[in-house]
DNA sequence: AGTATATTCAACCATATGGTTAAATGTTAT
DNA sequence: ATAACATTTAACCATATGGTTGAATATACT
């Protein structure tokens, strides 16, 4: 039945694009309004917003009205479950058998 | 500018979708044959084929040809570089501060 | 040589994605 | 009340994605 955990899905696909990896980098920073981040790209704010409810539903980022400006938080807990799924494959890429593969492919 | 490491849209890419995570999964404990990996799940064969390229083209995977089979090898080095990337988060989901973020959330 | 097996390729389809612009909504300032 | 500001929503567009089926290719078996 492929995966219990949906939620990975929603995560992944947030960090798979680059524009949303660095709104988070950003954020991680010091909470910014939408406008504050619309000014670093070179996309419209509908872009940017519609990039803040992707990470929004994946729960990377929440929204904290005030006033009539939106403030993006960071909610770096989330990041734990993508890290949590590398977990399983850590031993591997850290293992000598995984060294050796990667001689070998450098090697042809 | 946003991001350098344009690698890394292949690999989250590759795994926001769970039936990638499950070959991933599968591969990690022995290499399977690409029609071994088809009878694992209810989509055609043509469909695994693309997975596994989307997966090959991440570096997370290579295909191994044994005559007229081809196995899919783990790569689990290049997990690495998602993990590189959580990293710089890893201090922040630690915090005693984005503790207190999540007992705010939950209060509501 | 001919047949079966394993995989890819091509054409196609529906939906999702990332972008746009323009109008609508909500909030603050005058 | 009205104007300015911050953001969302709606309609739209091009391309990407994940799936299909069927023909093509490559390898192995008899």
């Amino acid at each position: 039945m492929v995966e219990y955990t949906l939620h990975l899905d929603g995560i992944f696909h947030s960090l798979a694009d680059p524009i949303r990896r660095d709104i988070l980098r950003r954020v991680a920073e010091r909470n910014l309004s939408i406008g504050e981040l619309v000014e670093k790209y070179e996309v419209s704010f509908a872009a940017i917003s519609k990039h803040i409810n992707v990470l929004e539903q994946a729960k990377l980022v929440r929204r904290r009205k005030e006033g009539r400006r939106q403030f993006v938080v960071l909610q770096p807990a989330t990041l734990k479950e993508a890290d949590a799924y590398l977990e399983q494959y850590r031993r591997m890429w850290e293992s000598r058998y995984d060294k050796l593969e990667k001689l070998l492919e450098e090697g042809e």
